[in-house]
DNA sequence: CCGCGATGAAGATCACCAAACTCACCACCT
DNA sequence: AGGTGGTGAGTTTGGTGATCTTCATCGCGG
């Protein structure tokens, strides 16, 4: 009507092509529920309002809602409103929920459970890695690997890396859930690693088992790999303690 | 034979009395995806088209279409049209996209893989309930023990029991990784165990292994629970394996 | 061979209708 | 007279269909 907002003929010119509008509002009400705007267990405002909120139709909103639902964020009732979900009812498990909680992941209780998740996963990972990891997997894990030896105090770029570094290895474990999982867990690690690498300036040690995994899988070598994760994740212990402890302090 | 097979009605909540037309027109998509009516790789019908083939109105369609390509089930460009994805980019790990494939697994691939994650998982995961269940979780693994021990003869309440034990030992463990994990592996292991089930007539050391692990979590026993959980484990290869020579001898 | 427009399909909005839940009000019973 | 319970209006989500916009694609013509 008058007041529109909605970019009609300008916005679209030259600047941002955006054919995902749906996509962005989606993003915005998940980031808005995980930074705790909406409450948990709370009600959203209703779909009219959520409308004028984001400045889109009542059919996006509705389709946003309705990924929101199948995500577990939320629960639409059917008369009565839709109300944020409990936080364990969320599927933590979807990339996207992670990366949208990721800013907002306040406590470590989560990050914690990632990891003793991780230090599960990734040593079997990188046992099944040992026998079926392609010549490319290795390879790509070997790129990797030097671009973390390399990148000696570029914390950006260590991160990219150790990050490629995880989910390569996780698909290298050729099992699908496995490889699901990476695709989940990238999200919330880079925030962990963020974390860490602002913690901890000595990344020497972890460069140097990172190498020896990628050396124990192309020899093929089951429980040297396993070793291998296991140190590494000892590593990665020591650094969420550390960043625990600094985040910790900084609030 | 075309049609229906919605048969089995939602197992998860009580009333569950929710008109819910959408939701139907999501599973009914998704199975049709899962059963390869609509091969992977292939363009699905234009939303038009899928108006009538459904039933429904374009918006309802389009929800639907949302809510899976949000769980990477399908790829909708712009003004191209909705492809399948790959099965690889599936979030199998969500729990509604695995009950929709239940039925249709028919590669014993996807279930070795989960069998093989749980391998990983459900020791550490026993282990970390020795030493974080609560009483509650106890007695609600003992009660689920019980009934599969008294129900020798009746796979039904057999499964649901090995179900039952499963999801609450992976919630005793008090990760929330390994919760949600539990929550999705549940639904294809209501399928796998009901193949197992059909496959092994003597459950008696199954229930035996089972009652070995609710007595260790109740003494705090770590080490003693993950042999358990590895016991059962064996088991469950080997049903597995018993599983898939039945099956693959009946098609 | 290149660009230009026609075509067509998805993105997005709007205006409805339908169903059912809420709540307040009012009548009826104790 | 006061509490209980039914009823009806209003509200809110579920669902439909028409309409407009925006581009990707393809074929035609310069």
């Amino acid at each position: 009507m008058e007041s529109e907002g909605q970019g009609r003929a300008e916005s679209s010119s030259s600047s941002e092509r955006r054919p995902r509008v749906r996509r962005n509002v989606t993003a915005a009400i998940a980031q808005d529920i995980c930074a705790d705007r909406y409450p948990s267990g709370s009600p959203l405002p209703r779909e009219n309002d959520l409308c004028e909120l984001y400045g889109v139709s009542r059919t996006v909103i509705r389709e946003s809602l309705k990924v929101l639902e199948s995500k577990g964020l939320v629960r639409g009732k059917p008369r009565v409103g839709t109300t944020v979900c409990d936080r364990d009812e969320w599927n933590i498990l979807d990339a996207e929920v992670l990366n949208w909680m990721g800013p907002y992941i306040k406590d470590f209780d989560l990050l914690g459970c990632i990891l003793e998740a991780r230090r599960t996963i990734e040593p079997a990972a990188a046992e099944y890695a040992a026998e079926r990891a392609s010549a490319q997997e290795i390879a790509d894990l070997d790129k990797a690997w030097r671009q973390m030896r390399d990148s000696a105090g570029e914390p950006e770029s260590f991160t990219d890396a150790d990050l490629m570094f995880h989910t390569v290895l996780l698909t290298a474990s050729h099992n699908q859930v496995f490889r699901r999982l990476s695709s989940a867990i990238h999200a919330a690690l880079k925030y962990a690693l963020h974390a860490s690498n602002i913690a901890v300036e000595n990344r020497e040690d972890a460069v140097l088992v990172h190498g020896q995994l990628v050396e124990a899988l192309r020899m093929r070598d089951k429980t040297g790999a396993r070793e291998c994760a296991n140190r590494m994740l000892d590593l990665a212990v020591r650094d969420l303690a550390a960043a625990e402890k600094v985040i910790g302090r900084t609030r």
